[in-house]
DNA sequence: CTAGGTGCTAGACCGTGGTCTAGGTCAACG
DNA sequence: CGTTGACCTAGACCACGGTCTAGCACCTAG
């Protein structure tokens, strides 16, 4: 598969797709053809996928690039994957933490200026 | 109150608290003592642990710099104010989306590997 | 008197995560 | 044959959100 094919199926663009290799993000050595060009496996892809729901949801490049090693490394280390993925568990629950408190406070203002633009009410809510 | 006593209240650094009022987050004038050294009020406090709730929700300093502006001019503007908290609301819902996306992966990837290693299971979860 | 702590401004610097450009190779189309 | 389009590398460039420095002023304590 062309790095254009997976740019399309992972909504990755060439330019990240190349930067993500350069950063060691891939797990799998990513072949070429005979002309150089680089060539992906489906699990490429199912990585690749992976990669972005890791960077969507916050994680840094280098962590990636820490657990592609990890999985390159082989059997062995599954205790240190473990870690890692842990670790972003809870990152991730700080972050849904910090964003139900946001939420909270959007949806009293959110609330506030409706009832003041509905009644007209005076003072200003903020 | 000092910039040093704001900036331990809200968690802020000095130095960000010059940028976000460079950058126009404070709704509301910072007043100056005769010495030119900032003066920040209970009230600016509470706007800018708003501002820090906005931040960590991922709002740009720029969408708050547009907000506190409409809050400095006043009223006449609540319907642009609540535009932007609905626009903030809908990003924080697709931002608790992709968090949720991730955490399942993870939690199944969590799982596989606490399998993987109590049971000493073949075969790599990844 | 002096040292330490706090504050000021202006502006340099930095990490992160990309994006874009230059300059080149190749294959297919018309 | 020329052009178009996909790909390559190396490296420049960018936005964002800070952080830090230089050089200065002031106050307080020792």
């Amino acid at each position: 598969m062309s790095i254009g094919e997976v740019a399309r199926r992972t909504g990755l663009s060439v330019h990240a797709l190349r930067l993500y290799e350069r950063e060691g993000l891939l797990a799998g050595e990513v072949r070429r053809d005979e002309k150089g060009r680089r060539l992906y496996s489906e699990w490429d892809v199912e990585w690749l996928t992976n990669c972005v729901k890791f960077r969507s949801s916050g994680m840094p490049l280098a962590t990636i690039s820490r657990l592609a090693q990890l999985v390159r490394e082989g059997t062995g280390n599954e205790a240190e994957r473990l870690e890692l993925l842990r670790g972003h568990q809870l990152h991730i629950e700080e972050q849904l933490a910090k964003l139900h408190a946001c939420l909270d406070l959007i949806n009293n203002k959110v609330a506030a200026y409706q009832r003041h633009l509905a009644v007209g009410a005076s003072g200003d809510p903020w």
